[in-house]
Formats: C-alpha cells, sequence, structure tokens
DNA sequence: TCTTGAGTCCGTAGCCACTACGGGGTGTAG
DNA sequence: CTACACCCCGTAGTGGCTACGGACTCAAGA
C-alpha cells in the first residue's frame, strides 16, 4: 500500500495542502512521522481527524472551537454535554447571523425595488446609503 | 461654532477613531485640512460621506464596492442603472451566505436535537462531524 | 541514462478590514 | 500647575489562510 503523503492528505480531505502544513504549525493536527527523504508520511487515523477539522471549519467553527471539540473527542470522556453547549452556543452565533443578513437583504431589495418604477427622481439605493438616518 | 475634530467625526458617525485615518490612508475619503496644530479638520460633508461609507460596510458592501458606489454618486453621474447592477450582485451574494447558514444550522439543530433523547451511544455531534461522507 | 515534470521541503510575505500599541505633543478645566 | 482627555504618527498584530521562491526528490518515458 501506498505512504499517505501531504498530497494525498489534501486531496482526500479536501483540505489546502498549505493549509494542512499551517495546520500542523499551529498545533491543530500532530506532526506526523517523516519518511527518510523528509515527506511527511500520514495515517489513515490522520484522514479522518482532519476531516473532522474541515468539516468543522466548513459549520463554521473556529480554530479554537475546534481544538475543544478535538479534545472533546478524545476517548475516555463523558461530554456529549460540553459539546452540545458549545454548538448551541454556536448555533445562536448563527441564527443571529442569518437574522442580520436577512434584515440587510430586505433593505437592499426594498431600494432595488424603487429602482424599477423609475419615476424617481434619484437613485434610491444611494439614496438609503446617504439617508442620515441609520 | 467647534471645529469638527478626528473624535467627534467618529463619535457622529459611529466610525472607529482609528478606523477613519485607516481610510484615509487607503484613500477611501479624501485627507481633511489640518490646523495650525496639526489636527485634522472636517466639514459637514465629510460626516455625510463617511455615514455613507458607515452603512455600506454595515451592509456586506466590501471597501473596493464602496470605492465605486462613492464614484457613482459623485454629481453628474446618471447612474442608477449601475448602482442597481452592484446591488444586485451583493444581494445574490447575501442571499446564497444566507442559505449556507440556514442548511448549516438545520445540520446543527439535527444533531442537538437528537443529544436531548440521551439515549444515543456517542455524542451525535461528534458523529456528525467525524462522519467520513460531507 | 538522461530528462522532464510532478511532488515535496522550508520560511516568509501577502490578503482583508481593521484594531492595538507605544511614545510623543496639545488643549482645557480646576 | 497639574491632571487628563484628545490628537499625532508609524508599526505590528489579528484570523485563516494563500502565494511565492528556491531547492530537493522521485517516478516515468525516450
Amino acid at each position: 500500500m501506498a505512504a499517505i503523503t501531504i498530497g494525498k492528505l489534501a486531496s482526500q480531505t479536501g483540505v489546502h495542502l498549505e493549509t494542512v502544513r499551517y495546520y500542523e504549525r499551529i498545533g491543530l493536527i500532530p506532526a506526523p512521522r517523516r519518511a527518510r527523504n523528509g515527506y511527511r508520511h500520514y495515517r489513515s487515523e490522520d484522514v479522518r481527524r482532519l476531516s473532522f477539522v474541515r468539516r468543522a471549519r466548513d459549520l463554521g467553527f473556529d480554530i479554537e472551537e475546534i481544538r475543544t471539540l478535538l479534545a472533546l473527542a478524545e476517548p475516555g470522556q463523558s461530554s456529549c454535554d460540553e459539546v452540545r453547549k458549545l454548538a448551541m452556543a454556536h448555533l445562536g452565533d448563527i441564527q443571529s447571523k442569518i437574522s442580520d443578513l436577512q434584515r440587510l437583504a430586505s433593505l437592499l431589495t426594498a431600494s432595488i425595488e424603487q429602482c424599477r418604477g423609475s419615476e424617481v427622481p434619484a437613485c434610491p439605493v444611494l439614496d438609503m446609503l446617504g439617508a442620515s438616518a441609520a
């Protein structure tokens, strides 16, 4: 069986090769063994760990949160509660981001809509941006 | 009447003082006149311009987009169409961000929900993150 | 055997939009 | 006169990568 080099790890996990090295540098993933030529040599466990990281990033967890998740995922931790807490806090963040964006989208939509009528003297989008109150 | 110093400009527009200097440095707002002591001296027009910038930033436009908007807002431009195009493109971005976050929130909600039953062997949140397929 | 091209090594710098820091000068109220 | 707030400037740090440059190694083809 062929050794897992950094390139293979990258393509198997969908994490950019240079990002893998970055994660190693900041200690998010452990430094792997090196072959005689100096090349990094990963095991299938590393693939799983990095996939975990990638999915967590995709879900918008930041690096520090992922560090915590990885620690909680260590064997022997009966940590479902803590994980749930972290996930719920994160969910709260996401939901307030969503409602921010929704308010924002409806503001934009409103001023774009007005453009359609085109009997307006000035540009409603610029007007909204230039309005003296927020 | 008191002169508009950078601190007043900042508090009137809600833009951080150091951010005002940053915007000046990158040429987003013009460099103001200086008093004899070297202090920046703003006019009410500058307050309007910076407020515009702030609202656009709040709506998630990036600096380059705002540069364009400011140029289009210059007098003598009959540019409503272009502004609308920019705004619509931006709205598209926002809407896809919203749906990304919504998918993400329902994923998270689903795995948190499973935790509630608590007859589960392992932690569903970690399971989801650790699942081999995305 | 030689060459070509892909893969890997490393450190460093750049990206965006700020934000903070440090060390100084200035203005004002008590 | 002494606090203390305000302002000046340049530089460095933030997060999470991404890109660059120059050197090495390895596998496959001619």
